[in-house]
DNA sequence: CAGGACGTTGGCAGCCACTGCCAGGTTGGC
DNA sequence: GCCAACCTGGCAGTGGCTGCCAACGTCCTG
């Protein structure tokens, strides 16, 4: 529970931090691979915790949930986006605040095979793309507040930051399963672009 | 495995299919009184057997999930939704017959205020919002095909009829939300058509 | 109406994700 | 060196869910 004290001095990263990090980053390793040779519902956590070295009591500390073995820590995703949108001019619509969000999100991947890889393996799965889109929910619940006090395009009433935060992450999944289908060939933002001009005739 | 064989001539209920009928109904009743008045994660499948007068093997026969026992079959839903979309006509946008196709699911319910408690507890209870989600998604699947064929408002391209999809079923979820803050105040209809008209500016 | 074919039911054992609890070892500050 | 804080592993237990099997009711046929 002391890893979040690192973030400002990182004058002590005593050796326990350190060690959490690494038996962390080895579950979630063994996980991913073991995810991806023989799929999400045929591993179970007894498998992951014998091959990465640890006992299930203690993976289970590390990430509560088998599905948080996918997300790895799904709260990045959110805070970044959340930070993204604030740090947008306060003149900038919500549309484009939501775009930069979405590219700033994007961003995280460390390449794009392994966000393919990724990606096939959660729409591929019924539990874990049910719980990407409870998370995805409440990312939009924490944008919502954001985004109410931007300019709407038109002067449209309140009450319709949801629908337009929605439509966005609609438009985004529509692209991340057409890029997916695509074998990851094309921009996923280019595919949002489209989607959201299609949308907005 | 009988039950789907006497929507045409009714000729022979055969008194199974009647029990079985008369006990997936107790059944259902059951759950959706304990789901209310305890919440849905504090209710196990045990004490809906029990006072089911069932045995949980047979209630699992019958529902073959926890979760399924708030959907009421969505089955129904889908198959209600998209038998909406092909009876439009073809000249009918993608927008037009979404539109009906949700004014057929929102005639389903029986009351607004069973639609109400019904889409509070879904919203409330995480598990259950993740598993709505995760039908609706594969909802939007089956519609796709469908609503490819439809002239598009401005013909833009392919691929373009998933987004299309995804942003109607973002603004409805929308509006449900809106709704159900609202206590149920308001036409979910009207709001969606709000929400829309807000987001295709 | 007897008897077999078929479908339904309940109970039992078992799997898997997940949790609370407790003993034991390691690390850090004094 | 010592105590406190922390982390780890194991164990038992809960809850959703499944496979298997024996018992029973229903339906159909002879």
């Amino acid at each position: 529970m002391a890893q979040g004290e690192q973030g400002k001095g990182a004058s002590t990263p005593t050796l326990w931090d350190r060690t959490r990090q690494l038996a962390a980053h080895e579950i979630l390793e063994t996980a991913l691979r073991l995810f991806t040779q023989q799929g999400y519902d045929e591993t179970t956590i007894a498998q992951i915790a014998r091959e990465a070295g640890v006992s299930q009591r203690t993976l289970f500390r590390y990430f509560g949930t088998k599905e948080d073995l996918i997300g790895g820590s799904q709260e990045r995703f959110v805070t970044l986006m959340t930070d993204t949108v604030r740090e947008q001019p306060a003149d900038v619509g919500a549309w484009e605040a939501l775009r930069a969000a979405f590219t700033t999100a994007l961003s995280l991947h460390t390449s794009p095979e392994q966000a393919l890889e990724r990606f096939r393996l959660v729409h591929h799965t019924d539990s874990l793309r049910a719980a990407y889109l409870g998370k995805r929910v409440r990312c939009q619940e924490e944008l919502l507040p954001l985004l109410e006090a931007r300019p709407a395009p038109s002067g449209t009433g309140r009450g319709q930051a949801r629908a337009i935060v929605a439509t966005a992450f609609a438009c985004f999944d529509a692209a991340t399963v057409t890029w997916l289908e695509a074998d990851g060939q094309g921009d996923i933002l280019a595919l949002y672009d489209q989607g959201l001009a299609a949308v907005r005739s």
